[in-house]
DNA sequence: GCTGAATACAACCGTATGGTTGTATCAGTG
DNA sequence: CACTGATACAACCATACGGTTGTATTCAGC
């Protein structure tokens, strides 16, 4: 018996929060490639460690980036998935974009053939 | 003479950060297809006007939508170029990510081969 | 089982943010 | 010109955010 399964309705606000700020958007796009520790990580930046900790903790409950025990250290990595949430809503935008679009274009063909229903269209207030 | 136009690279700070709230999410979905002024926008929302003409304040220094007079009002619609700054950037992730990915492939490719090459690949510190 | 490297967490500070109310500007319309 | 609909802007408040320093915790390795 399938129970439709409900995929959790992501919140974008986390994610885009997460996303905008500099030094965090650079800790995502290493950690895409590297796998390093926080102190490391912490080491490319002009700030405390502490400071680089609190954004990689941003990102972590954002969902973007996951940690690993390796060793002593706690590697750190992006997560794909977070990423693609982020551009599916993007992606969502663009398609009501070419929506109106062709709703636009549509009108015009329409309208070519009987100006009059402008009118009915454009409600003047 | 072509002067290698100079396309200001974006700040992205200011457009994620506006991305980051519902309403303002909600602002820019509206004003793909409506063409509303502020205080029809605002009446969709259960917060003061003023409240409303923030947010639309942010996602207007965020590039993310423009204001047109039209009669007594001023329209509200969304900038598409805007959002494909912020989708290009994903964009830019998902391809590390890729290239993370066949990077690796390469590498068992190689090590298929030759495996006593790992020593040198994996730095043990 | 100690020691120390790596991380976590708490307290604090200045500034930014999201909301409010109130007042000012500005352009159509009678 | 006066009126009013639509917007802008300023002042204020509570809370969140980005940074700091300092202290606690937790394993890895000897």
């Amino acid at each position: 018996m399938v129970v439709s399964v409900q995929i959790a309705p992501p919140d974008f606000d986390p994610v885009f929060a997460a996303l905008a700020d500099h030094t965090r958007r650079d800790i995502v796009r290493r950690a895409i490639n590297a796998e390093e520790g926080v102190l490391e990580l912490a080491s490319h930046y002009p700030m405390s460690f502490a400071a680089v900790q609190k954004h990689v903790a941003v990102l972590e409950r954002a969902g973007l980036i996951t940690k690993q025990r390796i060793g002593r250290r706690r590697v750190v990595r992006t997560n794909p998935e977070a990423l693609l949430v982020a551009r599916r809503l993007l992606d969502q935008y663009e398609g009501l974009w070419r929506a109106r679009i062709d709703r636009m274009n549509q009108l015009v063909a329409e309208t070519a053939g009987a100006i009059d229903t402008v009118e009915t269209k454009e409600s003047k207030r």
